[in-house]
RNA sequence: GGCCCCAUCGUAUAGCGGCCUAGUACGCUGCCCUCUCACGGCGGUAACACCGGUUCGAAUCCGGUUGGGGUCACCA
């Protein structure tokens, strides 16, 4: 069967997003979210964000201000639907029933549509009964029900479901990431768009939506790839009675991996795109890394930029095979991503993260004085707590780590320079430094790691730190020489 | 089971018939830099699932096999 797809190119392109909300928001989705948008702005096209929230049962409010707040938080915005309206506006499927309705009527008038009684056990017995296998599906046996058979079947106080009559024909189409797929005729059958109680399916709102939005280009994830079959079939019977006038092109997105070769399971934090977010991930960071699955900018580059992600964009060029989520290289992207800020932007992001470490202006000023101290030691800004709390912390409730304490033979190496330090003018990193390697080296002849990792460890309590000198530059020389006084005291 | 999709280093990918003794990045790892940790620099490790075919020539095209995944809901 030949189709009228669309045709459309550049700004003429019409995507959408159209998650159901349910639970937190998925990379998955969120991936799927991405290459749309991608898509509709490297072509000057328009994106719609519409919400199919049809499943009372598991919908929840909640969890659709999480995906706006997700959506909001990465920059992927939109031109029709949600919050801003448009012409076919409600764009919540819940408060669009009158349309959905009209157009069931319409195609039961058509005859596209017709009365099934038959329950999933029923269909399920049959298809034994028959020798076919259970799980082949419907057989489209009600098809040509008799009114008196009909009647009969109200009569046992039965309401029909209604299902789509499917073409006996092969149908095609041509994936934007997989090419030509053929589904043979009776692969697909007839299946279920209205429940007994009138109330529309996935099946039907979604491609109506589609049509009615005007959408020309639908990029989703490959689990609904076997439904485009009775999608288009549907789209067909939408031509014939008027409601638009082309079928969209598709394109079914590879799935994120977790471990194993299953997809990334809602239950797995991995999957949770707030987890990321959490544990401080750039948006610019997540999205680089999330367009790496099925993506890639450039045979030899991917840390970039989101303008050049868009500016390099095509859905043509996306990979079929799944990809697996790496937390380890997503870790890595982000550092770059960190370090490509200017460090008063860096300064700025990193203020959510510090908990109750910055609560004053003076505060701000020292985490914006520290911030180049960390800037390379990071890969997510939730790491700076742990790398900066030493310099937001009173002299008196510094905690010294078991692995940090050093021996006795430290006593010298405080004494010496708490006796550089203490006369020092100059409170400067490089004034700081020459003292302590001319009393502590040249004098003392110690090891460079043996002697400041005793004052690093005086001064943060840790084994690990920021550069010591520009760390006892922050802290001022009253701080550090009682912070080297206390370690003393100590051992 | 029927139908559909997928198949390059551990991972993500480059490759769209000769530029490939297969490139890049993460990871792992050696060395250098170095006050710790990082960052950075220079190396190393490691892949075309298999079998046929087409072709002068195949990771690239075709067929099959195997393996993995999805779908066959009155969920979305």
């Amino acid at each position: 069967m030949t189709a009228p797809f669309s045709t459309a190119s550049g700004s003429d392109i019409r995507v959408r997003f159209c998650p159901s909300p349910t639970g937190t928001p998925h990379v998955g989705l969120i991936r799927t979210a991405l290459f749309n948008w991608a898509y509709a702005r490297h072509n000057g096209g328009t994106m719609v964000f519409r919400v199919e929230d049809t499943d009372a049962a598991r919908d929840s409010e909640e969890s659709f201000l999480q995906l706006l707040d997700g959506l909001r938080w990465l920059g992927i915005n939109w031109d029709e639907g949600i919050d801003v309206g448009g012409p076919q506006a409600p764009y919540r499927q819940s408060q669009r029933t009158s349309i959905y309705v009209d157009l069931i009527e319409k195609l039961k008038a058509s005859g596209h549509l017709y009365e099934s009684f038959a329950t999933p056990d029923e269909i399920e017995a049959r298809n034994v009964a028959n020798g076919r296998d259970p799980k082949q599906g419907y057989d489209n046996f009600e098809r040509e029900l008799t009114d008196a058979e009909r009647d009969a079947f109200r009569a046992e106080g039965r309401s029909p479901a209604l299902r789509l009559r499917v073409p006996d024909t092969d149908l095609s189409f041509d994936d934007l990431v997989r090419g030509e797929i053929t589904f043979p005729a009776g692969s697909f059958t007839d299946f279920v768009v209205v429940r007994p109680n009138g109330a529309p399916l996935y099946t039907f709102v979604n491609p109506v939506d589609d049509a009615l939005m005007g959408i020309t280009h639908v990029l989703r994830g490959e689990d609904l790839l076997s439904s485009t079959p009775r999608q288009i079939a549907l789209y067909h019977a939408l031509i014939e009675i008027g409601v638009t006038t082309f079928i969209p092109r598709f394109g079914h997105l590879p799935y994120v991996m977790g471990d194993g070769n299953k997809k990334l399971s809602k239950r797995d934090p991995e999957s949770n795109l707030f987890h990321h977010r959490d544990r401080g991930f750039l948006p610019e960071g997540l999205i680089n890394y999330l367009s790496l699955l099925g993506w890639s900018l450039s045979a030899d580059r991917d840390v970039f930029s989101i303008d050049e992600m868009v500016a390099a964009f095509d859905v043509v060029n996306v990979n079929p095979n799944p990809a697996r989520f790496d937390p380890k290289k997503a870790e890595s992207i982000n550092g770059d991503h960190i370090r490509m800020l200017s460090t008063t932007e860096l300064a700025n992001r990193l203020e959510p993260y510090m908990g109750n470490l910055v609560q004053s202006e003076i505060d701000r000023d020292l985490l914006a004085a520290a911030t180049p101290l960390v800037q390379e030691r990071m890969q997510l800004l939730g790491e700076a707590p742990a790398l900066l709390s030493f310099l937001f912390t009173p002299d008196d409730d510094i905690e010294i780590d078991a692995d940090a304490r050093p021996g006795p033979e430290a006593i010298d190496i405080l004494d010496a320079a708490s006796a550089v330090l203490d006369p020092l003018e100059d409170w400067k990193h490089d004034a700081i430094e020459e003292a302590l390697r001319v009393a502590l080296i040249e004098g003392l002849e110690l090891k460079p790691r043996v002697a400041f990792g005793a004052l690093r460890t005086a001064i943060s309590g840790k084994r690990i730190s920021p550069p010591l000198f520009e760390s006892m530059e922050l802290l001022g020389h009253d701080s550090t020489l009682e912070r080297l006084a206390r370690l003393r005291s100590q051992l």
